[in-house]
DNA sequence: TCGCTCTACAACTGTGTGGTGGTAGAGTGT
DNA sequence: ACACTCTACCACCACACAGTTGTAGAGCGA
């Protein structure tokens, strides 16, 4: 259902702003462990902050820079506020980007095994 | 053809890591033009240079990054260097990027049109 | 009302890195 | 051999940003 339309060729500046701004958002380990964190539902703030042993600020500062995102939505709940993905195509995104990790690796290991003259 | 199976879900952590790195390898605006500009065929360093109007340190030093990291590759050709494509996902990874990009400018445009009570 | 918990914000510091200038080295033509 | 072109490497500067500390404010229970 995905439309996956073609980009654009010569690709716009702005465009290229944006995507870069994308890729930036996703390309921290703490973000990536939040995103990963919150897979398997909803999770507020202390929740995350226990999982990942990090400070409450620090996962509070990665969650806003997440949700001004738009890949993330926070809600209030009182006082502690949940944490839902609000953008499914972050796990396609690194789904992809493992597909590459593994068929680079695989190479490697072919070289180092059988390859090698 | 592409697997897309599924990540293993507490994401270990090198993994984490490897996949940060990836993103931000993409994450550069001068890496997307030059992934872009390179998308009609291979190109030479100064080819390059010339079409996205930058320094050829510039752009020698991006094709670094990007070719350490297997997107793309270098062939030496006299005292030319042709950069290939060597990894197509990353434009994958772009196309999904953009369909984001859209679908969250296609809800900010319902509620500025629309949705306003 | 008072105190406690939960979260967000501001200021600061250290580090990583993008861009530039300078330059070395390889390859080519004369 | 010499001059020229093409590319990569190095050192440097400037800026962005991740992480920390301190703290303000909102909500809840006693």
């Amino acid at each position: 259902m995905s439309k996956t339309q073609p980009i654009p060729h010569p690709l716009p500046e702005p465009l290229v702003d944006l995507i870069a701004q994308r890729f930036r958002v996703i390309g921290e380990p703490m973000r990536i462990k939040l995103l990963d964190a919150l897979r398997d539902g909803p999770l507020t703030v202390g929740e995350l902050t226990e999982r990942l042993d990090a400070t409450q600020q620090n996962v509070s500062k990665h969650i806003g820079v997440l949700a001004q995102a738009g890949i993330v939505a926070r809600e209030k709940e009182g006082t502690r506020v949940r944490c839902v993905i609000a953008d499914d195509t972050v796990f396609e995104l690194c789904e992809l980007v493992c597909g590459g990790l593994r068929e680079q690796v695989a190479e490697l290991h072919d070289v180092l095994s059988g390859g090698a003259a």
